[in-house]
DNA sequence: TATATATTTAGATAATTGTCTAACTATCTA
DNA sequence: TAGATAGTTAGACAATTATCTAAATATATA
């Protein structure tokens, strides 16, 4: 998996909810049922978050049944950052 | 100098025109004047955008005469990405 | 001082974004 | 099969953004 668009990575990442949405996948997978428990927001907005966030490839969807299992799709996540830290050495 | 906004500093990046902004910076100081050669936007839009990055704290500018020399802020710059990856070990 | 140069600010406009409620699809289970 | 559960899609709305032209500010120079 690469990276296939870094806007639109950027702009999945310049938004705090989409952040934390990151960082609550940091250490394991969770459907948008129990993420929703941690935000403020409707459900359609946290889906659509997460909709851009797999857009960007920074997460991955992994469907069981009803539920909706998201990962931190950690590779694509470091090549965009250490890639573009590469292109300011 | 330190990172003010991480979303601020985010949503700078997401825009290819001030990428290449800061890549044109990466080596040296430059005016609007000469950026504006390298690029096909209206000076007022070069200007907004400048404005832009300064206020994500990624430039920093220096007035002389008339001129104003945008500088590459590199430690800001390094210092977001390194501090978001780590984040994110 | 008048004019030229460098850059920004003002104001307008079209496109994008984040949010909501309501409705829909898919799956499970009694 | 009917009802409950999990999640998304549709459509609307206010706020933000990228762009432009025109005007303003600041500095240099003839």
């Amino acid at each position: 998996m690469a990276i296939r668009d870094v806007s639109l990575a950027f702009k999945a990442l310049s938004d705090p909810t989409r952040r934390d949405i990151l960082k609550k996948l940091r250490n394991r997978s969770m459907t948008p049922g129990e993420l929703s428990t941690y935000f403020s927001i409707s459900k359609p907005s946290l889906s659509h978050h997460l909709s851009l966030l797999k857009a960007a490839n920074l997460i991955t969807a992994d469907k069981e049944g009803q539920k909706i299992y998201y990962s931190l799709n950690a590779t694509v996540f470091y090549e965009l950052l250490n890639n573009f830290l590469e292109g300011f050495k």
